[in-house]
DNA sequence: GTGGTCTAGACCACC
DNA sequence: GTGGTCTAGACCACG
């Protein structure tokens, strides 16, 4: 599904769940699909169970996931137009750009780059 | 000089490098100009010595200072860029772009936003 | 006679004694009723009969069941009143209501509102 | 501070997040006033270290709690008129009032405790 | 089998 | 000293 770097200084348990944010968003996990068990998931990333049961939690309380007791974890329809946490992702957005100019980076790169960054990805629900 | 967020999540060291990082892209600081020093520096932003001496450090690993026995640290002539950091948080930005993009929010809505957002942004460095 | 719903974090056994509560409390199920067998109910709401077998064994030391061997299970003459919940779920909503309140909710807002969702509730075993 | 009850059935780590946030309710805690360690917590209550680490954790992300990093956590100004939250505890309220009328309670008796517990709150912010 | 909670003990970054 | 993360191993409730 998707690798965890032991070296990096970012918290196992925040890959968990960026990775499965990635899946989720690129579609390879679809609405009430069963996901791995934490047991299970502990095992093929090599890592601890509780570990996992910590990611999968905030999965949980982050909406991506909905957990049926003795059964299992699986994905959560996600509500589209969110605008609680779209707004969240602004202000998220709005961080790295200050970062960035504060780094030195010039307001005409970061807007070309963007703009190429959001011609490139393909867009649900547009064209005709 | 500028201020340090006790209740901020960055650490307060971190703080300190980015305020000395930020005075000098804007050319507040120059080539040459003396550093206050580690007891004084905590002094006058109210924490501990020890911080401020890390960040001092960290600084002049990282080419920013240069430190004469004795005398003090003053500021170093500046050339490279944080290219590394900058292609990290260029990618950060995908990211949220893609969640943003999955939760139905619309690319044309995107763009105008980040424009504002652009646009209201003091750019450092800029000439008028 | 109820559904269960699988993704509710309340346990489906639950689900099931309290379906069988409401169906007593509203009439629905009289006295010496005969109640649908364990594989049979299991069948008609598609769970494990395990399932079923927890939620009758506790609906019968309830005192809401009572069983006949060999001939099955039928609804006892109700009599007593869960006064220890309820006196829980006042002390829940007491303290609910002071979150509110230190939430900065006006007591009026608070009390029209309850208005609201007490008129609209669907009351149960009342007279017209 | 508050007491453990090691038997009840709501877990320990929910046991210390409802305990704090009487607390601050009552107004015993108040802004910017610094919570007991994790550690000095865990000796207080007589358990885990883990176990308030996981309770303090929940509090801070629900807004209660912000933490500094090696210093430790504080009380956080509680946002007056959140609407996020308020709406969230109308809902939770509303489950209750379904459960109470489900267990047999009638309306005019709910009506008649509810305006008694209204007022005998004692209301920030009203009077004159 | 599943997830949920708890304990004990360890190591890290930060102040 | 502080909080944050991780591991290992245990027990419980649920299906």
């Amino acid at each position: 599904m998707f690798q965890i770097d032991l070296k990096s200084r970012t918290p196992i348990y925040s890959q968990v769940i960026d990775g499965f944010k990635r899946l989720i968003i690129q579609g390879d996990l679809k609405e009430d699909e069963k996901i791995p068990s934490v047991r299970e998931m502990a095992k093929t990333l090599a890592i601890n169970p509780n570990t996992v049961q910590k990611a999968y939690k905030e999965l949980e309380t982050g909406g991506y996931f909905y957990t049926v007791l003795g059964q299992g974890s699986f994905i959560k329809k996600l509500e589209r137009r969110d605008s609680h946490k779209i707004e969240e992702l602004y202000n998220k957005l709005k961080e790295i750009l200050e970062e960035m100019s504060f780094l030195g980076e010039k307001k005409e790169d970061i807007y070309n780059k963007l703009k190429e960054i959001l011609e490139e990805m393909s867009f649900l629900g547009e064209k005709a």
